[in-house]
DNA sequence: ATTGCAGATGCAAATTTTTGCAGAAGCAAT
DNA sequence: ATTGCTTCTGCAAAAATTTGCATCTGCAAT
């Protein structure tokens, strides 16, 4: 519980409480490279503390979720995974249907999507992360 | 098992067969107003069919959604719910993190983000439903 | 009308995710 | 350091969703 210490400034100022399953979670999700299932983050959860309950590794996945410090993919036919929220590397993923690559969509890139809701809607679009389906270009170009 | 042949007919012209079970699945999805749980479905489909299994619905309805023909809603919190996807109607959801309140925002409105996916990544964007986050007007004005 | 077969179904079981609740623990105020 | 309030946790159970498999069926070709 050394690192991200950013992260945890932030959820103190949300006036949260930080329990040492919730650091747990947040630091396995921060120290992984990519994708991973409730399971894994579950996983490498007990590797350092061994009572921790998968329950509450899907609250506080859900948890931090909602704070906005991790995000969630939906991918077809498997289950949720997560990922850190790295300050100015916010991403969306768009998921192939064909061949089921991912390409990594920046959130500046719904700056006209967010401005279109804002002001036909009134509607103030949150960075929550979305997973977008579509055919990546050589997908396409096959079809 | 009357109506909405042009939507048969989808299916039909992507080789696909149509049994019993499918079209009622399909029949009290396209003849509810809202948005229904996979449980919803079952027990409507079972009023006129009382032997088809659950998992036969859970499938049809993801069957449905892969051929775009109906549109699966994931509010936070609540199992998943499904509606039609209408020609000319197709919308997504915007639901607020606040109020729970769902505004449906028009698929056209995404007209600019395909765009971008496309020249910026190569990616086409399909038509499958999104369940958007964020702050309705009232609840963004009244914080 | 019969046949053949890819794909769909029912049932049971597994997997994934959520929830109720009693006790535990963070943390702000003493 | 102690207290009190509130939120969080572990455990057990439920609910939601997916899967394996033997059998059945839509439907295209004969
Ligand atoms: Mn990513
Ligand atoms: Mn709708
Ligand atoms: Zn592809
Ligand atoms: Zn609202």
């Amino acid at each position: 519980m050394s690192c991200h210490e950013h992260v945890i400034d932030q959820l103190r100022d949300a006036g949260v409480r930080l329990t040492p399953q919730r650091a747990l979670v947040l630091d396995v999700v921060y120290h992984s490279e990519g994708h991973l299932t409730a399971d894994e983050v579950y996983e490498q959860v007990r590797v350092q503390s061994p009572y921790v309950d998968l329950s509450t590794v899907y609250r506080n996945l859900v948890f931090l979720r909602q704070q906005g410090l991790i995000g969630e993919l939906r991918l077809e036919g498997q289950p949720a995974r997560f990922e850190a929220v790295r300050s100015g590397m916010e991403h969306h993923h768009a998921v192939c249907t064909a061949c089921g690559c991912m390409v990594e969509v920046g959130h500046c890139d719904l700056a006209g999507l967010e401005a279109t809701l804002l002001s036909k809607y009134g509607f103030r679009l949150e960075p929550i992360h979305l997973t977008l389906s579509g055919l990546c270009q050589q997908c396409a170009a096959s079809a």
